[in-house]
DNA sequence: ACGGAGATTTGATCTGGATCAAATCGCAAT
DNA sequence: ATTGCGATTTGATCCAGATCAAATCTCCGT
């Protein structure tokens, strides 16, 4: 199986997929027993690191995976080089587009992750046999094409300040704290900007006016604390 | 049922949804004939004129409809005024937001157009009793999600006369005409502009710009023909 | 044909965010 | 600690697209 580079920690030959027990992905919680024993078989755990490129953009769709720990962005990236971040997923997410051959877009780790890696074949085929692993993808989809259209708005419509507003409330609603008041950024700067449509420049501008204006604290380059998180949701208008 | 304004046609008691028989929609076409029957007998056929709101921003999700005829837009709006398109469908697309309770956005008819309405309660139903239509669905979805994206990248990233020239090109792609080097906008000027993001005298003086270039030429406000088709393929940055 | 009102185009000016340039910071290797 | 280098911040200036303003154009109703 030709996937990501990255540190393979265990061939899954046992009966269950081993990457999913602990925290399930998508896919395997939608799986009875003894599907979940095929996949297994099939199935690689995969550890990778931040910025290691899961899926290239042109490449063949050949794999798919669950995320079991950490955050992934999509990437869609211009001939001429400029970029636009197109999704973030977290854990248990599921990674890839069924029933397309080509990938339109790149997969990356944005933070060290651990992924399970499925062959294309035998996914597509558990799709189309396992009512509810289809209606999990089903469901999948729908929330990212929400999040998508979402995502429009702010980048057709919001200004600066208030998409670095929606970036950061984005980040602290998938923190794994409880309380979400602080979190690392899983993005750099020059990341935000092409998740947001700006340079980093602008990007750092921001994030030093919203700590002027007292409604984050910068802890340190990647760590963000929010003293209120309505002062934060009022810069961005709904 | 509590549907958009509208003219309605037929009221469907026969044996088949007629509405979707010349032209199947994603949902009837997907469901077997004893299926088809009972859908008949709940669905409404409806003619909605440009302009009119079959879905509005924040109301219930009661019912679901195929589009027929006619281009549909999907807008979202926020508090202060400012809106954004983000997405355009036309025939034979599936319009709603399967389960979820409420609509976080509007759908609108762009143009005259017909759709055939079904009651969300039996739809869903059948989403979860008929793989074939789950199968449709999440196709659709899917398909949905990579317009949304690519959709992203030029909402973030691409120039004005970028942007126009993209609608065009997607406009183009979906016209009916065989030769598509000829159609009709289905958009306004304004609403081209919330569709791109920008406003409607940058899409007025981007439209005169790609005209002095001869890249296109403007029969009259609504009507666009494309001399090289190619040329205007140029004009966006892959 | 004649208003009239909204839609569109065109012109003049302004500005938010881009670009260009230069510190400064963070941190890994020595 | 020191060096070196990429990431980030900060500053100065520029410009694509917004905003403000005014013609035109379309098309409807009379």
């Amino acid at each position: 199986m030709d996937v990501a580079r990255g540190e393979v920690l265990v061939i899954s030959t046992s009966v269950a997929c081993r990457s999913c027990q602990a925290r399930h992905g998508v896919v395997c919680g939608a799986l009875s027993a003894g599907q979940l024993s095929e996949l297994g078989r099939h199935s690689l755990r995969r550890k990778v690191d931040a910025g290691c490129e899961i899926i290239a953009q042109g490449s063949e769709n050949s794999f798919y995976s669950n995320i079991t720990r950490g955050v992934v962005k999509l990437c869609k990236v211009m001939s001429d080089g400029r970029q636009q971040i197109v999704g973030l997923q977290f854990a248990p997410d599921f990674v890839g587009r069924p029933f397309v051959r080509e990938s339109t877009l790149s997969a990356e780790a944005a933070t060290d992750a651990e992924i399970c890696v499925f062959p294309r074949n035998l996914l597509e085929r558990m799709i189309l046999e396992t009512r509810e692993l289809q209606r999990s993808l089903h469901a999948q989809a729908l929330n990212e094409l929400d999040a998508a259209r979402e995502w429009m708005l702010t980048l057709g419509r919001r200004t600066a300040e208030e998409k670095v507003a929606s970036l950061l409330h984005l980040i602290a609603a998938h923190a794994e704290t409880a309380t979400s008041t602080a979190f690392d950024l899983p993005l750099s700067r020059a990341e935000i900007a092409d998740f947001l449509g700006l340079t980093i420049e602008t990007v750092s501008r921001q994030l030093t006016r919203l700590r002027k204006e007292g409604v984050i604290r910068i802890e340190n380059i990647r760590h963000i604390t929010v003293p209120d998180m309505d002062a934060l949701a009022k810069k961005i208008s709904g």
